[in-house]
DNA sequence: GTCCATGTTCTTTA
DNA sequence: CTAAAGAACATGGA
C-alpha cells in the first residue's frame, strides 16, 4: 500500500490520537511481525506516546523517555485508530491499547512489521535521503554511481527514500524521461527535471491524502484521492492526459511501469 | 485453476 | 570481487 504520501498521511492522521496519550497495554496477536522475537513489549504499560513520524516508507514512534520502534507497512499494511468497541479486522496482528482507543496493525500479506529500536541511535546509513529538499546535485551524484534503468534506481529505498512503483512512474512522466534510461547517463538538465518532478509529485500527492488502489486507508479509515489524478500508473492502453498518446506498460525489475511513448521519448535515454 | 498486486530481502547470475 | 537480475515471501481479488 504504501509510498512515501500515503506514509505521510498515515503519520499525520495517528499522531493526533496517539501524541501525548498513554498505553494501556500491548496485545500482541502474530508473535512472528514484531521484531526482536525477544522483546518484551508489555514494558511499554503505563508509558506515553511523545512523538510520530516519517523516514522513507518507515512509520517512527517514540515513546517518552527516548525508546523508538518503527511500523512498515509493507505492501498492505495498515495502522488505524479506532475505538475499543469495534471490531478488529481479519489480519490484526498487533494492537496498542490507550484509554478509550486502540491503535491496530494490520497486514493480511505480512509483508510489513513491527520493529523495536529502543534508545540505540541506528541513523539508518542504508536509506537514501528524503526526497523533500534533496538537491540536484546530490541526486546526480547518487544517480552517477548506476548503470540501471532510471526505474530501477529510484525505486531502490539506498539511493532515494520513500519512492515506490506508482511514484516514480509519476515522475518519470513528469519530467519527461524514459523509464529505461541509463540512470548514469542522464544529463545535468535531466536530472534537474527529475527531481523537481519527483517533489511536484509527491507534493501534490500529500495534498490529496495518497493514492487508494485497494488497501491503503489512513488512520480514520479514509481513502486517499489521488488515484484520480494518476497520469500513467495503470494507465496502460488509456490516452496520455498531455499528449493523448496511448500509455504503454512494460516490466521490467519484476514490476509492471507505465510510460507515454511521446512524453518519454526513447531518445531521452541517451540524450 | 491463472495472473496480478502500492515492498523488501535473499539468492543466483554475469 | 561487485552489480544487477530473479526468486521468494503470503494473501486475496479479478
Amino acid at each position: 500500500m504504501p509510498e512515501l504520501p500515503e506514509v505521510q498521511t498515515v503519520v499525520t492522521s495517528v499522531r493526533p490520537h496517539v501524541v501525548g496519550a498513554a498505553i494501556d497495554g500491548v496485545d500482541v496477536c502474530r508473535a512472528d511481525v514484531l521484531r526482536p522475537a525477544d522483546f518484551d513489549w508489555s514494558t511499554l504499560h503505563g508509558r506515553s506516546f511523545s512523538d510520530v513520524s516519517r523516514r522513507g516508507k518507515k512509520i517512527v514512534f517514540t515513546v517518552e523517555g527516548a525508546d523508538r520502534f518503527v511500523i512498515h507497512l509493507g505492501m498492505t499494511g495498515r495502522l488505524s485508530v479506532e475505538v475499543t468497541a469495534q471490531a478488529r479486522r481479519p489480519h490484526t496482528h498487533a494492537v496498542f491499547r490507550l484509554r478509550s482507543m486502540e491503535l491496530r496493525f494490520s497486514d493480511p500479506r505480512r509483508f510489513g512489521g513491527i520493529w523495536w529500536l529502543g534508545t540505540t541511535e541506528t541513523p539508518d546509513t542504508s536509506m537514501g535521503p528524503e526526497p523533500i529538499g534533496l538537491r540536484s546535485q546530490s541526486l546526480a551524484r547518487r544517480l552517477g554511481r548506476t548503470k540501471r534503468a532510471i526505474k530501477n534506481a529510484l525505486l531502490d529505498q539506498s539511493v532515494i527514500a520513500g519512492l515506490g512503483n506508482i511514484y516514480v512512474d509519476e515522475s518519470l512522466h513528469a519530467a519527461g524521461i524514459h523509464p529505461l534510461a541509463v540512470a548514469s547517463q542522464l544529463t545535468v538538465e535531466q536530472v534537474g527535471r527529475l527531481n523537481r518532478a519527483i517533489k511536484s509529485t509527491l507534493r501534490r500527492a500529500i495534498a490529496h491524502r495518497g493514492s487508494t488502489l485497494r488497501d491503503y486507508r489512513d488512520a480514520d479509515g479514509n481513502a486517499g484521492t489521488f488515484q484520480n489524478l494518476h497520469r500513467v500508473y495503470a494507465r496502460g492502453g488509456k490516452p496520455c492526459r498531455h499528449c493523448r498518446s496511448t500509455i504503454e506498460k512494460l516490466l521490467l525489475g519484476g514490476r509492471s511501469t507505465h510510460y507515454c511513448p511521446i512524453c518519454q521519448p526513447e531518445q531521452s535515454r541517451n540524450e
